[in-house]
RNA sequence: GGUUCCGUAGCUCAACUGGAUAGAGCAACUGCCUUCUAAGCAGUAGGUUCCAGGUUCGAGUCCUGGCGGAAUCACCA
């Protein structure tokens, strides 16, 4: 039992036995106490002032004294309007800081026998990752890794989108202009791929310009979306690439064999920055597979009545009871649509991996599309959609505006990560950090920088808010970045290093005689305490960025208590093994939390 | 136009889910390296939390109505 917990019996058993209303432990509500306020805890009175027909201060003040007489852990406490603030003593924070120690797995909650799908990244196979996707992966990757820690069985899926309109772009584009082009070390394949895609792009527009000087010319009262339409209809480019997706669809070997070339380019391009980032995936899925799934459910929510038929035998859903329109969910010539596919790729998860929750990493322009699914879900019956969750996110914009992959106008994620390992190496040069460094320890510690950088500056915000990313400025590796809480880890790692030099036998310590703990060092183990419940909160609410300022806060106080209190100088054993075992706690804390958002912790920096 | 999301210091973001005097970083200014790593610490300055009502002991947080921005409302994916 937890401190927080056995406040809150004793605070419900004083309620009960001064008032004679019985209250649930859970729900009495604590917070940390304010700074200018002398204690740890606060609870706060006013809603119960009609149970105890008291005024606020005399009920503060009751159970106040209650407590302080019943529960030990209990110091002092004082009262300040309605707000009861509670002191814990020092023997308990010392207690806790020992279990801290000693518990490898701490923060780690017990395991809870359910399963979750995380299904993020999911490419196009036709241009290469960018800073869009960047957000995704690092929020899908984090928040597995925070649901694993908050004990659930966790899968990682990739949805891989290696069919449609779009590849045949590039397909086309390549068949006409390749010459036999070849991916090479300095072009990887999704990048020879992307490039294709940009030039159907460019090709198409001229084209489509042309044609509309044609047009003006023919039929001079065509303006607006039937101008467009009507160019779009007589573009030669597009319908070839319409007819390139027919004979996919219809099995062509030739152009099978093209897609073939060109995907796996692309997934070798990808796989090397993947791996770059440190993530990886349990299972992918690819769209040329699923693409046809669905179609059966849809026959089933037909049967019972969850579906209707129009009279041109397309299927449809009505939700307006919840708000929604009618949708489509079969074409009249039995075709799917994008809904279908989704239905069947979410049947197919939960039968290669019964799970109770299914998070979807997909941006936030798909909100509608996943309200839809989950409605959907939810009406043919499936026990699993209630735990369907959209972790929706906002764009990423830059300076210049929106990224359009097709102009070309994307921050490329291999050039980012270049860059960031360019300003890393530059930056920890001038600082003449790498003192002792091998070379490739240098740049190991480089990429571990930049990774940390990037990381935690798209992982700190809240996923849903759009953000803008200046690539001019790049990414700060002072203040509140990842780099300051690396940097924490490795001055605390360099502490223990001299510890043990020094023969300093920390871990068997006996901390118990210790007495006078300084403020910062309570609040130390005050916030260490914290940990398994931020973990628990970032999973409930999938939020990375959640962890992202603990790690943050945690560094914080800790550098506060470096600067204020110097460990090797302190005459008194006692309080120096403490402050070593502090340390040691805080360090393996940080690289804990660090790890969730997967960025790593270096030793020396 | 309907729906959803967002709006907090000049900028980028927090605020324990309704609690006390709204906090950090960047940028600016002032101190602190003969000490365990100054990628640091301490401080100064910066706020009508978009606006107007409401709910209550208490609202940045909840409700209503505006304003501003974004997304979406395809037989595209």
């Amino acid at each position: 039992m937890n401190i927080e917990e056995k406040i809150g019996i004793a605070l419900a058993k004083a309620l009960e036995e001064l008032y004679g209303e019985k209250i649930e432990a859970e729900k009495i509500n604590l917070q940390p106490t304010r700074k200018d306020f002398e204690g740890n805890y606060t609870f706060v009175t006013f809603p119960y002032t009609r149970i105890a027909k008291q005024k606020p201060e005399a009920i503060g003040e009751a159970l106040g004294k209650a407590i302080l007489e019943k529960e030990d852990l209990v110091s002092a406490y004082n009262v300040v309007k309605g707000f009861l603030n509670i002191s814990i003593s020092q023997s308990y924070w010392i207690e806790l800081l020992l279990d801290i120690q000693t518990d490898a797995s701490f923060g780690k909650l017990k395991a809870n026998d359910q399963k979750v799908m995380v299904e993020f990244s999911s490419p196009n196979t036709n241009k290469p990752l960018h800073l869009g996707h960047l957000r995704n992966i690092f929020l899908g990757y984090s928040v597995s890794q925070i649901v694993e820690a908050a004990g659930y069985e966790v899968m990682k899926t990739n949805l891989v989108n290696d069919r449609g309109i779009h590849i045949c772009k590039s397909m086309l584009a390549y068949k006409k202009f390749g010459n036999n082009d070849q991916p090479t070390k300095e072009r990887k394949g999704d990048k020879l791929v992307g490039d294709y895609y940009v030039k159907f792009d460019k090709e198409y527009k001229a084209e489509l310009e042309q044609i509309k000087a044609e047009i003006a010319v023919k039929q001079p009262s065509l303006t607006g979306k039937e101008l467009e339409k009507s160019a779009d209809l007589q573009s030669s480019l597009l319908n070839e690439a319409k007819a390139l997706l027919q004979k996919w669809e219809a099995g062509d070997p030739e152009t099978v064999a093209l897609w073939e070339k060109l995907n796996n380019w692309v997934y070798d391009g990808f796989d090397v920055t993947y791996k770059r980032l440190g993530v990886s995936f349990d299972k992918i899925y690819k769209e040329s597979d699923t693409y046809l799934l669905g179609k059966d459910i849809i026959e089933e929510g037909l049967q019972n009545g969850v579906f209707y038929k129009r009279e041109d035998e397309s299927v449809w859903i009505n939700m307006e009871q919840e708000g929604l329109d009618e949708k489509l969910v079969l074409r009249a010539d039995g075709t799917s649509v994008y809904i279908t596919q989704d239905i069947g790729t979410a049947e197919l998860k939960f039968s290669d991996f019964p799970m109770q929750k299914s998070v979807y990493v997909v941006g936030n322009e798909q909100d509608y599309h996943f309200t839809v699914l989950k409605v959907i879900m939810q009406r043919l019956g499936r026990d699993y959609a209630d735990g369907i969750y959209h972790l929706s996110y906002g764009m990423v914009d830059l300076p210049s505006g929106k990224m359009k992959s097709r102009e070309g106008t994307v921050v490329d994620a291999d050039d980012l990560i270049d860059e960031m390992e360019e300003t890393a190496q530059n930056r920890t040069e001038e600082l003449g950090k790498i003192d002792g460094f091998s070379k490739e320890e240098a740049q190991k510690l480089y990429q571990q920088l930049a990774m940390g950088a990037l990381k935690y500056y798209l992982l700190k915000v809240d996923p849903k808010k759009r953000m803008l990313f200046n690539p001019e400025e790049s990414i700060d590796f002072q203040g509140n970045t990842g780099v300051y809480i690396q940097y924490t880890h490795a001055k605390i790692c360099a502490i223990l290093r001299k510890a043990d030099k020094d023969g300093i036998d920390y871990k068997n310590a006996s901390l118990k005689g210790l007495s006078d703990m300084a403020k910062t060092e309570e609040e130390l183990i005050f916030l260490l305490n914290k940990y398994p419940e931020k973990i628990s909160e970032a999973a409930e609410s999938y939020s990375p960025a959640t962890i992202a300022n603990y790690a943050y806060d945690l560094a914080k106080l800790y550098s506060k208590f470096y600067a204020e209190l110097p460990i090797f100088v302190e005459p008194d054993a006692n309080k120096l093994a403490f402050r070593v075992v502090l340390s040691a706690a805080v360090a393996s804390t940080i690289k804990k939390a660090l790890g969730l958002l997967g960025i790593e912790a270096p030793e020396r920096m």
